[in-house]
Order: C-alpha cells, then sequence, then structure tokens
DNA sequence: CCTCTTTATGCAAAATGTTGCATACAGCGA
DNA sequence: TCGCTGTATGCAACATTTTGCATAAAGAGG
C-alpha cells in the first residue's frame, strides 16, 4: 500500500532510475522498507501512468540507457496528503523468534550460533547506520527540519539496532549457562 | 513461508481449533507473528493434508461444533528440522518512519499527534507483555528449557517496546523543540 | 576471445496476505 | 422478538511480495 509512498519519498530531493532507487533503498530508506527491483519497476511504472512522476529516458556513455523518474506537482501533492492518512506498522516476522518457542537441550547449540550471527550482522549495521550519521547528522539541530525527520527514522534505526544488540547478549548469557547446565556437547 | 511452522508451535503444548489458535495468536506467538483468522484456517487444512496435523470434530454444547487440531509424530519431526534450516527476518515496514522523511512545518503536529498515539498503544502492549511475564516467567531460571525460550522471545517484545517508548520521547521533545522554534499553531 | 561483474530493465508464475462477505447457532438484554 | 455479541468456519477476489528467468551492452581480467 504504501511502497508507492516510500518511493515518491525517496524522490523528494532527487530524481532517480529504477535501478538507482533499488540501491538507495538498500542503503536509506530500504533499511525501514524492503523492496526488491522487480517491484520498484512496476511501482514506477503505475506510478507514472497516474500522473505522480514523469519519466525522461536519458542515454549514457559506456552504459545501458536509463529511464529517470522525478515527482511532478501532482505527485508532491499525493505525498502531502498522504502523511495526514492512517498509518499502519506490519510488524516485523522473525523465525528466530519461533524458533526458540521450540528450544530443545538437541537444538540448543544451533541456535546460539544463529543468534551468534544475527548479532554479527546487527554490528555490521549499527556501523553503517553510525558512519550515516556522522556524515550527515553530526549536528541534527542546524539541519532544516526535513532532514531532523530523516535523522529520527535514523534514530530509530540506532536505538533499535542497540536493543537488539542488548537482546543478543542476554539470549546468549542464558543459553550458555543452561547448555552448561546440562552438560556442553 | 513459516506460517505453518508458527502454527505448528503454538500447537506443541495443546490442541487447539483454528478459533482458539486465532486468538492465542493474538495474545502470544501472534506478538511476533500476525496472522489473519482467513491465513489460519487455510493453512491448517494444508498441514493436516500433509499430515503434519491431524484433526477431529468435536461437538460443544451451547456452542457451534469446532475442529480440532493436533501435531502428529510427522509434525513434530518436521518442526524439529525446521529449527536447522536457514531463517529470514521480515524487516518491518512502518509507513511512520517514511512519513517521517516527510516532515514540514505544515505537517509537524500531525505528526506529534500519531508517535504519541504510538507511544500510547506500546504502553499498554508492554503493560500485557508484563503481565505475562509476572504471571508465567517470574523465576526463568527454574523453567524448562523449552519455556525458557518462550521467555526469550517475551524478553525481546519487551526490550523493543522499552526501545520504542524512548525513542518516541526522544522525537517528541525533538519535535516540540522545533515547532516551539518555529512559532507554534 | 571468453567469462565475470556491473549497469539497466523487464515478464510470468507462485506464494502470501488482506478485505469483504457469508453462514449458523446460542445467549443476553431491551 | 429484535438486535447485539461471541463462537466457529469458510469462500472469493484482490493486492502484495517473492522467485526464477531473460535480455543487453560495456568494461575488466585472464
Amino acid at each position: 500500500m504504501a511502497l508507492s509512498h516510500a518511493i515518491m519519498t525517496a524522490l523528494i530531493e532527487d530524481d532517480m532510475s529504477g535501478y538507482e532507487l533499488a540501491k538507495a533503498f538498500d542503503a536509506s530508506l530500504g533499511l525501514f522498507w524492503h523492496a526488491s527491483h522487480q517491484q520498484i519497476y512496476q511501482e514506477l511504472r503505475k506510478l507514472a501512468d497516474k500522473g505522480w512522476l514523469n519519466r525522461r529516458e536519458v542515454a549514457q556513455r559506456g552504459k545501458p540507457d536509463k529511464i529517470l523518474y522525478g515527482l511532478t506537482l501532482a505527485g508532491r501533492e499525493a505525498l502531502g496528503e498522504w502523511v495526514y492518512r492512517e498509518s499502519r506498522v506490519q510488524e516485523s516476522k522473525d523465525d528466530l523468534l519461533v524458533k526458540l518457542y521450540n528450544l530443545s537441550a538437541e537444538n540448543i547449540g544451533h541456535l546460539r550460533v544463529e543468534i551468534g550471527e544475527r548479532r554479527e550482522a546487527m554490528m555490521q549495521r549499527l556501523y553503517l547506520y553510525e558512519r550515516i550519521r556522522r556524515g550527515h547528522y553530526a549536528r541534527p539541530e542546524v539541519l532544516p527540519l526535513r532532514r531532523q525527520g530523516v535523522f529520527l527514522a535514523l534514530r530509530m534505526g540506532i536505538l533499535a539496532g542497540e536493543q537488539y544488540l542488548a537482546w543478543c547478549d542476554e539470549a546468549l548469557d542464558l543459553l550458555a549457562r543452561e547448555q552448561e547446565k546440562r552438560g556442553p556437547r
């Protein structure tokens, strides 16, 4: 429902091609809203048909042509209105938590490994967030208002990541103690 | 992909009907994995066809008949294997964060309200988590191993909720200061 | 020259999830 | 008796997302 609005949001400042959008999604907004390139290409065409985006083909040297999309006035208006409309949270679904409901003496070792991997992955991600924060949001107070909103989203990513790490540590501790108790294998 | 496994997980200790499962999903596992009753009914039939669940009709007094589902041995085995397989995180998608990318002097008031509502909703939820923790997990050390896994999932819910509240407070502060600066309306 | 990677876009099928509706029976309160 | 709520199950249509495949041109490295 709101993939369209996430895409338009990504186009507020710069025009982009589907390919560039897919990469930007991986790096910024996509940290809060994942989308594959197939989804993005499809949605771009729909939005262009609706008149919310304009498209123009751009020839490039040494690379295939690309199609640049940009927000139209109508698109900007639609986006502005959308902010006031009902919003919904799509709760995350995590296999790992369901797996924990199945914890047993047999699989405890495996689950410790999986949690360890999650921890590692989250560390990487926090490192990326931190680079972004230092690079673009070192002094949030002096940023234009819109960028402060982006900063708040980044803060959510950072806080959630730190919380996740704390949980991993707690879980690894508990599981290590339990495995110890029952005799390590 | 793993809705089936979430359902089987919910049936580890007790047999349940689709209706009861839908309610259990709202209260326990569903806090980490949402599913509507339509999805649940469909999945139950598929799982029964696969031989992972058995079904038996139960007549009731004063209520419509129901169909009770229980894990078969094959189901338990499939679940046990699944724990070792690749797992994936489905990142949450939150309109609110995308909206924040569109922060403006015009909509700042609205976004403050929305964040306030999120805060309120999360408080309610934390209250529920806390009741569960006190009721069933006051002393996690003495629980059987499987229940300790469930406890860890609950801890994730609690930590994530507390982090969310902290973020709401931070965001509300920042937005209040900014709105003040630009002249309150 | 051949293969691999990067840039760039797309179709089609399958799986998943949402929305709206339908049915049926019991008990409760007005 | 009428409407409401709760229990209980389901279909059908639609929207969303994932998966697998396909194409094509340029540059890099062996």
